[in-house]
RNA sequence: GGCCCCAUCGUUUAGUGGCCUAGGACGUCGCCCUUUCACGGCGAUAACACGGGUUCGAAUCCCGUUGGGGUCACCA
């Protein structure tokens, strides 16, 4: 289907790349693309090149630089050539190959493939317009055949002209690795600018070439550029007449992440920044696994994994095409199913960061000894780390700190189950769990004939000041007796206050 | 508009001609567990867009329709 060579790369010889724009922050889809190329490379024992594309000095910026890798860096996808770790084929920043493209755009010119076209956008629209097409067929190669008079003439005018590839008149067709065979009419795709007036090379140009010149033999990226493969074919296939390289790599488009309605996950949107969700409290293991779940999937009947069993399972070829939505409630159940698979004391560690202003960081041997008893009562109730911070607090906070919710100040029966459990913890001296338990229940349950919940709800207000709580009696075990019995007071003489 | 892509429960996904009376998960709704909230357990809800073919047989193959999306830059 294809009258140009292609790579028949399969296993360990399989070389693909990680090359994002440095335009903004980190999105989910980016991520999602990273992770794909990344668990191909993994899965067949080939290599990832991480490449930087900012050949666009106006949109490009080193802070969005640095989060690309620092969101790599935090989701643990490595890479085997390219940025920081450098590789037989650098530099991977295009902005400093500028010679080398340069040296191409001489051979592509020698060759004959490119030609100087020196119409502006607005020119191409009127000459449309005027030959009763519509404006939005595009350029329609009409400079093509410029004799050396007719461009001196533009060059008279003072006119600089941009270079275009001189694209194949017939059909091109590829095998996409997610949609299978796909054939763009002769027509579909004009000459398109590869070099701008002033000599700067554009990422029509750069991408394919340093594909080509690292060897690339898969290209796995977004859906949205999907309808310019068959240029980059095109590009290709000169690349291969000059002698810069001898096949094509094969081409899958992953399916757009999107976000609410029918739209593409949009870049405003907070849900398409990676760090908003890190921030949140989503771990490194959960967000991948989550976003393998799109346009992926490891077995019928389970969608909690690791990411090994991604590795060792995943194929391009079984993408699903579909778009896929960010469902932000899934991704959140994924974490939590993670964060529940955590070794008790990594995730005491990794909640660390987000008690900030509560917890020191590193935290003192007191806080520690508090965290090492609370953060199980909490690692089997959240789904994302940031809500240990609501969940945790008051265990830090002095007796006299705790703030009640409106929501949470109990009925008329606060004050006898207030009093009665101070008398009945008063004198216990084996303060656990199960003794304290026990002895509440003895006192409110038995004694007082209370339901557990109206029973113990006033008893949580006094130690946590809110309605939602950790485990109470595990509560007061790890507060201690001394505060337990404080706050429980305090809460005494609020409502008498009031 | 031209060209291209896509089409299974609300969402995501399993399904590659008989295993499908269409499976899992999230969500939703019940129930159980229970010291709140969760976690966990049990159950329910709910889908092959439509129409034609091909075939003994179609969610699966083909064609068309409809609907969605993308792209047509001197951005990437």
């Amino acid at each position: 289907m294809s009258d140009y060579p292609v790579t028949t790369a399969t296993g360990a010889d399989v070389r693909v790349r990680f090359c994002p724009s440095p335009t903004g922050t980190p999105h989910v889809g980016l991520v999602r693309t990273a992770l794909f190329n990344w668990a191909y490379a993994r899965h067949t024992g080939g290599k990832l090149i991480f490449r930087i594309e900012d050949t666009d000095a106006a949109r490009d910026s080193e802070e969005s630089y640095g989060q690309i890798v620092e969101a790599l860096r935090w989701l643990k996808l490595d890479w085997d050539e390219g940025i920081d770790v450098g590789g037989p084929h650098g530099p991977y920043r295009q902005s400093l190959r500028t010679s080398i493209y340069l040296d191409v755009i001489e051979r592509l010119k020698a060759g004959g493939h490119l030609y100087e076209s020196f119409a502006t956008g607005e020119e191409i629209e009127l000459r449309n317009i005027a030959a009763g097409r519509d404006p939005k067929v595009g350029y329609d190669n009409f400079e093509r055949d410029l004799t050396e008079e007719e461009r001196q003439a533009f060059r008279d005018e003072g006119r600089e002209p941009a270079l275009r590839l001189r694209v194949p008149d017939h059909d091109l067709s590829f095998d996409d690795l997610v949609r299978g065979p796909i054939t763009f009419p002769a027509g579909s795709f004009p000459d398109f600018v590869v070099v701008r007036p002033n000599g700067q090379p554009l990422y029509t140009l750069v991408n394919p070439v340093d594909d080509a010149l690292m060897g690339i033999t898969h290209v796995l990226r977004g859906e949205d550029i999907l309808s310019s493969t068959p240029r980059q074919i095109a590009l290709y296939a000169a690349l291969i007449e000059i002698g810069l390289t001898t096949f094509v790599p094969r081409f899958g488009h992953l399916p757009y992440v999107m976000g609410e309605g029918n739209k593409k996950l949009s870049k405003r949107d907070p849900e398409s920044n990676l760090f908003h969700h890190r921030d949140r409290g989503f771990i490194p293991e959960g967000l991948v696994n989550y976003l393998a779940l799109l346009g992926w999937s490891l077995t019928h009947d389970r969608d909690v994994f690791s990411i090994d069993e991604m590795t060792a399972a995943f194929d391009v070829e079984n993408v699903n095409p579909n778009p896929a939505r960010f469902d932000l409630k899934k991704a959140e159940s994924i974490n939590g199913d993670h964060i529940r698979l955590l070794a008790p004391e990594d995730f005491e560690e990794r909640i660390v960061p987000y008690l900030a202003g509560i917890v020191s960081d590193p935290p003192t041997p007191l806080e520690r000894a508090i965290l090492r008893e609370a953060a199980p009562i909490v690692q089997e109730r959240v789904g994302v780390l940031g809500e240990v911070r609501g969940l945790l607090e008051f265990f830090f906070l002095a007796d006299d700190a705790i703030r009640y919710d409106e929501d949470a100040l109990p009925g008329s029966n606060g004050a006898l189950v207030l009093d009665a459990s101070v008398a009945a913890l008063e004198p216990l001296m084996d303060w656990s769990r199960t003794e304290i338990e026990a002895t509440l229940r003895t006192a409110l349950i038995d004694g007082a004939g209370l339901k557990p919940r109206v029973a113990f709800g006033p008893l949580r207000t006094a130690l946590s000041g809110r309605r939602i709580s950790p485990p109470l009696f595990e509560s007061m075990e790890i507060l201690g007796k001394e505060s337990t019995l404080a706050r429980l007071d305090r809460l005494r003489a609020h409502l008498s206050a009031s």
